[in-house]
DNA sequence: CGGAATCAGAACCAAAAGAGTTCTATTTTG
DNA sequence: CAAAATAGAACTCTTTTGGTTCTGATTCCG
């Protein structure tokens, strides 16, 4: 099954409520974890996680907490999701960060298509910032039509 | 890690020989083990749960096989991977098979984007046939010259 | 200055999923 | 009937994921 893990569903959920607080709001773990009804050990980790990756940075200290590194127009889910889960790529030997070697890589005829592929679906991603994910109706739309009329 | 399992992978690769041998090639598991350089057991499961999928068609006793049950150009690799790994998601409660129910359904404000954004990830591989994965720089070319000029 | 609040980082454990093998039918051919 | 092949399920081992806990560092505020 494709899927997302929760981490990264958890990280996604978590950048939206910071998104509605916009760039100025700092929320703390507790805040956040009453708010989300995640535990905050989860809440935690994922705040962590979202802070090395550059997306949020953190304040410590008595009234601490974090806010967003960027405007919620200029963070994409495709970053969320990386931060979260590591490259998005479907077939191992397409990794952004080139791990991994299949040993015919020079020659396998269906690598060219995977690289397209992959692309695809990171560019779908890309694609989707913050600020469309707190406006659903207005976001889709746009997204839906592109989709409609342009089918990859 | 947004990644496919080995299973989709190599349900891929062996449709990919059959492919190559046209409609009325009859392979064998053996034969796919040599092919392949996978372990027996392996290529057995995974062609039975493509005939399962209906991707395949079988031939019992001795000299029997397996063939696509469809023509190259009329598979695709959506199909492949929803044989193999279940429906494509990236969160759950976008499913095809309409399964999980977070509670917030009818209420989640961001429902509306996952929604078009797993369906614009089905498309991308809806748009890729098992002949265009045999034919790499035809296939490619076509789709990456859709996906540089409409972005999702 | 000292304690409380908050983030930072790593280690750790249990549960779930994935990968692969094995075993027992069933069907077909010669 | 024997051999060759698929059908299906069960089972084990490993890896990944989900989640907690513990220790340390930093900042604010009385």
């Amino acid at each position: 099954m494709i899927r997302l893990t929760k981490q990264a569903d958890y990280g996604i959920l978590l950048m939206t409520q910071f998104a509605r607080a916009g760039m100025s709001g700092l929320l703390s773990t507790t805040d956040l974890s009453t708010r989300s009804r995640l535990s905050q050990p989860m809440v935690n980790k994922t705040l962590k996680q979202l802070q090395r990756a550059g997306l949020l940075v953190s304040h410590r200290g008595v009234n601490g907490g974090y806010r967003l590194a960027r405007d919620a127009g200029a963070i994409t889910l495709e970053e969320i999701i990386e931060a979260m889960d590591g490259p998005i790529a479907l077939t191992e030997c397409h990794e952004h960060t080139g791990g991994g070697d299949c040993g015919i890589k020079a020659t396998c005829p269906t690598r060219v298509n995977w690289g397209v592929i992959n692309s695809a679906i990171r560019d779908s991603l890309a694609g989707i910032t913050l600020l469309q994910m707190i406006h659903p109706l207005l976001g889709s739309r746009r997204i839906k039509e592109r989709v409609k009329t342009n089918p990859v």
